[in-house]
DNA sequence: TATGAATGAGATTTCATTCAT
DNA sequence: GATGAATGAAATCTCATTCAT
């Protein structure tokens, strides 16, 4: 997370700076963020291109903002199941959920961030960084469930980041791209659950079985 | 697969086209598809840029020709282990194997797909007929699992398509953008291994358990 | 010296005035004239650029401000010793070391004015306006030299103009652009006595000789 | 001397180079360097802005090339007098007006060089060297008029930079800036013949006179 | 078949200056 | 008197693509 941005001092230029936020936003969601121009941005804000430099060094810059908070909101809502002191296998439907929701409410950062890391190897290794906090995570979790007999000899931190993987990339298609099915309107709730489902036999089996 | 290219006649023809792929292949894995430019490709070549356009109409149209051959020789290798007549479980492991080789093998292609896919919509509908396919054959393997009562109330096509997504994005994850972890060289057995073991254990699962 | 300049009634608005008249002395001195933007020179003050235009119509007029007084100064400066009743061969020192010193004080108002008359027309004739007045002064006292007897032939006004160049040109390299040797260090009592030897001999000869 | 630039393999190229170069020459001479745009020299050349860059990085790089042919020619112009075997005393008209000369027939390349070392440290270096030469055989001329007796105690170095600074500006002052004084068309006999006897009288003096 | 030359069509960025408060 | 916000008007540079040879 490494562009600059100002900060405005007053109200009206917090509003403009947020309109160019919102602005940007809509128009990532509608024509991706690769091809967005800063004149695009500026007429859906209703402002000028030279406004925008007041507020943002780039496109880079302004993305980096989007980026920054997605990430910060994403970590407290995954965490959140875990920290409210459910069990991990209750928390984790709850984690799902919470993490499929930020992806849809917060689409359009995410196809900006995704789009940006394929041509610029800050935002790559941004995402990266952004990626690896849940992998972490996923593999404590894969971790614990071992030291209770579950999924032996399974490798935590691959294991982590395929399902990670899962996650992501499910999300992905069926939030930013539509979908692998014409004519499927998804049900978050049926979205959750079957991601639910194949988490958790992919972890919680033993040899036994 | 829409872009139309030409065939060379002579010999000399049909040899500078390949080498004008073979240059794409190696610019696209270096600098990534979306900042190639044909200027770097033709030098890469050895050739002129104008000479380029006797064998392709456009850096999308040279992508498209490598997208073809790769969804073809995609579809082949990951269904020979089923029609080599092995038994489903049994064919799965090499199946996944197979995607994976693939994969690692036509990188330069996949990264082409899949940052075109961000610009330009005719792409992101080739990328999604290539995913779509793979997410057909697994659901159906799925649902016959569930006639032999595996996984009883899971969504066949959903689930092959969190499946599909698990094993792609873990491909781009850790061969084209360099692994989620570092200093971690992935052997192919273990990550055919991980990903076979959550990918059946996700299906091969009953209510009693 | 044309542009417009507001003089304010108040001793805070002529406080202000001045210090962004420091101000842009000190960019000048750094930067370089041309290369100032508006918005260095108010931050240097510590000032807005919109209070900027309270006191000043533009960059230029602030310029012409230094530049008339640069002017008025370098006049008196230099004829003072002639003024002084001085015999004009031993006044002459004097002078070239009244244009020296006035040259090195006010080195950012001689950067900007030279520097503006590249691009700037009025500029150019308001620089025009002040060597020319220099090189009269000098054609003047050759004139004197010569009913002496001294440098039969010249002529007074091109040889004004020369040593005119001479000492102009002299202070530009030696003082602005850090002389033309490295690791020296001009002392002025060594600078204005070699130019002092070059001008007198220069002028204070006989066809005899 | 730093930018780079390509040369062309056919003729057409090397014209079209070429007439960029002169185009770049004409502008200069009448918009000066910093007001040159490369639109301006494009249009001059009748050729398309692209086209620009296929010969030059940038507006700098056509200058380089201009300055680098510039200093060439110069040192060669100027050195020729004293290597054809003249007496220093009698060479130094002729390299005098071989410098007048050469100002006078490559005044856009001046002007060029001029503005750009106003803006540009790279530039100020180029120029600075080019001046530096010049000083430096002056200065070696001064040395072995000293060696015959003329001159003590002048500082041969100092003395140098001093007539270089005569010379350059006052062909600055007359050929690019159109003289100091309105209605005289210099002649270039009379300009040489000044700075001649301005020039010898101050270095060929002995204290006794 | 090959290629040097030429260009149209954009996109980004800078900055002096104006305006409303 | 002071200033934050807003903008018009340039100017530079890039690159896929066409064309003449």
């Amino acid at each position: 997370m490494r562009y600059t941005c100002v900060m405005s001092k007053t109200a009206k230029g917090r509003a403009t700076r947020q309109s160019f936020q919102d602005a940007a936003r809509r128009v990532f969601e509608r024509d991706g963020y690769l091809n967005a121009r800063l004149s695009d941005i500026a007429e859906e804000a209703g402002k000028s291109m030279a406004s925008f430099y007041n507020y943002f060094d780039s496109k880079e810059a302004l993305l980096t903002d989007l980026a920054t908070d997605f990430d910060t909101e994403l970590q407290a809502k995954v965490a959140e199941p875990f920290e409210r002191g459910l069990a991990p296998h209750d928390a984790l439907p709850e984690a799902i959920r919470a993490f499929y929701r930020h992806y849809r409410t917060r689409l359009p950062d995410v196809v900006g961030i995704v789009q940006a890391s394929m041509v610029d190897p800050k935002f790559a290794a941004d995402w990266r960084e952004i990626r690896t906090n849940g992998v972490r995570t996923i593999s404590i979790g894969i971790r614990r469930a071992q030291r209770d007999g579950w999924a032996p000899g399974l490798d935590p931190m691959l294991a982590a980041s395929a399902l990670s993987s899962m996650l992501e990339h499910f999300c992905w298609v069926w939030l930013a791209q539509g979908g692998d099915a014409i004519d499927v309107e998804l049900e978050e709730d049926h979205a959750v659950d079957t991601l639910w489902k194949l988490w958790s036999h992919a972890i919680y089996w033993t040899e036994a079985e």
